[in-house]
DNA sequence: GTGGTCTAGACCACG
DNA sequence: GTGGTCTAGACCACA
């Protein structure tokens, strides 16, 4: 279900974080839907349980899961507001990648059209301006 | 000059070779412009000159600048070509950052229209004179 | 295990990141082998771990080995292609180390000769033209 | 006439020392032809003139040209015994970069072409003593 | 006076 | 116990 990167210089519990944010943000795992147990995931990855336990702990600090004690883990339904500062901060790294691209010769056109597709890859196939 | 975030977890380094890079990407050390001697950047932000140094080594890594035993650092001027790799995993950052802002619930024409404005603001006009 | 110089002019952290490279190339260290420990290594050498662990970290953005934190460092296995770069300098080196070897008198069919044992040496022999 | 990479690591009196010693052993500096002056060539290359001095030093030491107090810098012919030691650890760069470009994935036979072509280059022509 | 190397010793995140 | 970061302070080659 999960591919880790044991040479990656990042930490193993981050990269389980960014992973599971993105089946979350991808409807992957839909709202609601329970994650796989600490001890479960645990067992699939052979990794040590505390990495799982970090993992999850970091999710539900940044709002993407919620913890039942008992029950498990699960996906918390996005709230369209409140996310005001997220957006902040996601819309300056978009800004320094984009800015980056260009410094490096990505032609302008070919950038707004990947940000494009990505926007719309799932709506209908309005990519038009 | 730059601005060290100490409560940061990213090493300092590491911030400072982020904040370098960008100053260089948008023009604001020109190409071939000396920075900041090692000794008298380490004193301006109080940090030990050995930091700025791995600084400037790492920068020097990723081609953002070159050092002269001696004389001191300076602006590598950017190379079109070659930057495949590097521009590859921008993609896929900005592919992972818009997804992430529309989960959010940006609305998509909104993050177009900045990321426009951005690209083609001195589109005209010649950045140095 | 590695013997360095202490008198040459070349630095330790480079003697090393030279030998480590030489006993990767040669199949002596195999892929995903582990090395020898910062501290070890440090221990064994009588010098300072920061200097080992300059060492690692050259290998590492020269693509011989990588870092896994809390883990140690291991040799990358090596990726044919991406290396054109590094050949086209090998190429060039190789041309003036060969022109140099001629003008001091060395018989260059005794060169071929010894390049061609050296190259098919454990491929089956065919030494021929 | 030389042309030095200011941005290079390697220092600049080791630069000319190489440029030269090319020069000589490709024959463009001929046999007993005097050198530029020390202050002639600090002129032309816009340098320090104990740069050159020192390059000059060293090419005397490594025994590619002899200095006359008063008349100048002149280059030594080459004497085909004398030289096994440098050939022996122009053999063992020689045998190390081969060994390299091996690992890196560049075919054998391509390798051996290369040499024999920088070998047998002007064979043909003249080798007049 | 510059960048570069090296040492000695401290602290931290990670698994 | 690992690699990684940072400090304080020393010495060297180079131009």
């Amino acid at each position: 279900m999960f591919e880790l990167d044991l040479r990656s210089r990042a930490p193993m519990y981050e990269q389980l974080v960014e992973k599971i944010k993105e089946l979350i943000i991808n409807n992957v795992l839909k709202p609601d839907e329970q994650l796989p147990t600490v001890r479960v995931l645990a067992g699939e990855l052979t990794i040590n349980p505390n990495t799982i336990q970090k993992a999850y702990r970091e999710l539900e600090h940044r709002g993407y899961i919620y913890s039942v004690p008992g029950k498990g883990s699960f996906v918390r339904p996005a709230v369209p507001g409140n996310n005001a500062a997220r957006l902040r901060i996601l819309e300056k790294e978009l800004s320094i990648i984009v800015t980056e691209m260009r410094y490096l010769g990505a032609p302008p056109q070919e950038i707004i059209t990947r940000i494009k597709t990505q926007l719309f890859k799932d709506e209908g196939g309005n990519v038009d301006d």
